[in-house]
DNA sequence: CTGTATCCGTGGTGATACTG
DNA sequence: CAGTATCACCACGGATACAG
């Protein structure tokens, strides 16, 4: 997915899909905006900054330095998704030098709650995961 | 408050004193399984698959027609992914013409829940998230 | 301090053709 | 039927420099 980049072209707005308010298991793939924010979920910063934002609102060198590894521009880039997508609010403060405040919004701390259960989910699984790549890993190398 | 493997906290100890529950958003990006595996989650293709074999067992065409949009390059590279994690497991029939049977391992299966709280809460939301869309965008446009 | 602009490598994804 | 092989596109992400 990914949008609103200036190097890229303008984002495809997502469509309204159905009204389907089926299983929700259903709805992935049946319903764009699941597979959209899936994406979201998916992609390599946007849950790292959610978390520690999820533990206190932080200006964005503070946030830089607490996701380890990131980039000045990915962050950048990864704020203003969650932004747009209405998870995090951004608060200018037009001092000198510049301040800006970012915090989780209420819907952004709802998120927390689902995601949350899949990284446990994760955790509570990664050995087993592991031990079965590591043995279809010993089939293939064959 | 639930209790968490100990081990979650190696090498940064953010912040002591956590829950359960922020100790495991804690690992995100702290556990590289944890980001790992919200790649599989967040790509394409996975997810709709571990659907609709979690409604019922599988051939590779059948699949094929029940993920829609799908090629069959897409299909095959993630089946492999998430076999090779343990999450599908793959039955050869050595027939004339072949036959390849696809099914949800338990490790399969026990993913659909926290996968399902997360696209109910989409579902939930889907509204709210493209209303903020549709400001921003507007906010921006200028 | 908080961003943008630019360039670029890597990898995920798709289209098509071929094979056992 | 169930794949592989090959080619190509372009979005994701990183490095670096520049700007308000």
């Amino acid at each position: 997915m990914e949008m609103i980049d200036p190097d890229l072209q303008e984002g495809t707005g997502t469509s309204a899909g159905n009204t389907g308010v089926t299983a929700a298991i259903e709805a992935i793939g049946a319903c764009p905006a699941v597979t959209d924010m899936m994406s979201r979920v998916g992609d390599k910063w946007s849950m790292q900054v959610v978390t520690k934002l999820g533990e206190q609102p932080r200006r964005f060198n503070e946030l830089r330095r607490a996701v380890d590894g990131i980039s000045q521009r990915m962050l950048t880039r990864t704020l203003r998704n969650l932004e747009r997508d209405g998870l995090v609010s951004r608060k200018v403060t037009p001092s000198v030098p510049p301040r800006v405040d970012y915090a989780l919004t209420p819907l952004g701390h709802s998120l927390w709650e689902p995601v949350t259960m899949l990284s446990r989910w994760v955790i509570d699984n990664r050995i087993e995961i592991e031990s079965a790549r590591a043995e279809y890993d010993a089939r293939e190398q064959v």
